[in-house]
DNA sequence: TATGAATGAGCGTTCATTCAT
DNA sequence: AATGAATGAACGCTCATTCAT
């Protein structure tokens, strides 16, 4: 009835399934998962309701997909990120590029922070949201005790805590002051020599 | 004529409003605000479904009502602990205190954060809900000037980033190491003398 | 535990059923039978919502004993109000005292009237309320009989629709004519000699 | 890319529409609008409980729809009726045609009628609905005053409370003598000249 | 592939009614 | 006689999901 090329039919469903997952970013970081509907996300992205079942099958499926490829992004921006020179430039690097990462997903990361406080759903998130955490945990740890820091495991959950914290207060906050808390951050953080401390 | 006494009514009034608010805030904790049901509060709580009418106009109402109380509590137990001598001790004491209270208050501290992420209804919360972020800022600033912090503005920002990520880290994650990361707190941010430094 | 005599008892339950019927009947009147709430009623007489269900076994059984005795006092009011001398006079008395009476029990027609056409309930209601419509057409057709109407069966068909059609318009609308439009009808019912016609 | 054309999807909507317009109809005719149930109205529809909200947004929106249809059908009946010669004819044509859709549209005047003495409701309904009792009380005047009438506008209150009252019996009372209450209407309204009367 | 009409479980909420005191 | 706390069936409504075309 509707003859295509096979590769015409494939660019078709990789145009649609991207401006679905897009619109449906935009609804989540919005409105939150659990308020947005089906029919905001189809009409939002200017997609039928029923095409969305034909690549997610369910809401969640939706978030899931959203969720894992918004976090292969940020892991490849964040592998990026981390090839330069002594401990101290790269842990300088890993956290300033934490927050460019955030700028730049800004949608994905209110999200992210809105599903991780919201019991239930994370365990059933993928597995990459999950080992974000301890994945940077231990880069962290890794550079820490690059440095010396005389209790590398508690200083890196530490400096994840503050990562995790500022990231938040700048999304929830608007104006927040970002630049100088970052200043402060990088100053209390590495101004100091762990070796001679 | 001789119906119960006023005080009779009063004590089950106030058992009955004591049991509802219990459970909810259980109920919220576990499964989030959006996803508990009335039903789900009234069943967990041992009392029916319309009761929770008698006294709370909505659901929404409910959790205001939770929110409120726990913030008074809160807010008690912040000036209390608030007493002490010198700069360094009230901090220090500012920064213990709030893990005791979060540790006192588990349950409401889960339903804070999942509902601060949350768009669209903390803008209805309580002022308390909302004041409570400027509150302890400005504190915390109150406290890094008088330790002649060069930079108390956005060493308060960073400070209270951290004390609300490493809050987080210890709600979501079961066996979080807090002594051993309320530790390297205090020494990062107490540690140092701000005059000499 | 709460002594008084049999007679104290029984003026108070007079007057605590009197409260509440008056209380009702007004409620009802402002808000119509189905969007009236027991408790609505019970607060605007003053009265606890369990007193309610010592004198009326239900909602339904309030509304019944109030048209029961409204019934009741308009039955009486007519035949006050029909022992006048020729037909031409006591039809004539009969139609003015219908709108004295309504004006007195303004509160009880607008009940009547809203429950006359909700079906499914007015079969439930009090013989009375049902009989009132053929006494009133059979009192009609005597009159129309006695002066020589030479069809007093569908003229009083008529009358009555007619009186029944201008005392509703007379509660719905505010501003109604009434004077005129009774003036009109007593001139167009009454104005003729059936005889010589 | 191959779904329904939008004729056929139009044509489903127009059929669905109009089984639960028809079933609300007679449901709110037999039971009364507040005591109709949505899930009485889609059951006796044969479609599905949440159909109605595909195309109503309410219950109340849905009764809205009903009289607006309703009212235009009455509408078109009443002007294709009011085209004939002489007054007289016109009046008598104007009463005539006004009980023959009274007859055509029976389970709408039910909900009508219950509708006018449902306190609280009447005001939001549509405009048509409420202008409907001017419009025909300015027509009957017209109709009088050609007549000479000497007082139409009293006769045209008059009469119209008459038509709505043998209107009304004839929807409560079954075997209601309409063909003799008519007749009798016509000649006690214009069988007499009101010139030389 | 793509459509949107159709479904119905489950939600928050109301309110007549019961009952221990 | 009198109270009002407590109950739970039933309401209007929402929305993820299915399916015929």
């Amino acid at each position: 009835m509707c003859p295509r090329t096979a590769k015409a039919y494939e660019a078709l469903r990789e145009a649609s399934k991207e401006k679905i997952m897009q619109a449906a970013l935009e609804i989540f970081a919005r409105y939150g998962f659990e308020k947005s509907s089906i029919r905001q996300i189809a009409s939002h992205g200017e997609v039928s309701l029923g095409l969305m079942y034909n690549y997610f099958n369910s809401k969640e499926d939706l978030l899931i997909a959203i969720c894992q490829r918004s976090m292969e992004d940020v892991a490849a921006s964040f592998s990026e990120a981390n090839q330069a020179g002594t401990a101290k430039e790269k842990l300088e690097r890993l956290v300033k590029s934490s927050f460019e990462i955030l700028a730049e997903h800004r949608d994905f990361w209110q999200v992210f922070y809105s599903l991780r406080s919201q019991p239930g759903l994370k365990e059933r998130l993928p597995e990459s949201f999950i080992s974000w955490h301890s994945a940077i945990q231990a880069q962290l740890k890794a550079y820490l005790s690059e440095l010396q820091h005389p209790n590398p495991e508690a200083a890196a959950w530490l400096l994840f805590a503050t990562i995790d914290g500022v990231a938040q207060h700048n999304i929830w906050e608007s104006n927040y002051p970002l630049e100088h808390v970052l200043d402060e951050l990088l100053k209390t953080y590495l101004g100091v020599d762990y070796v001679t401390a």
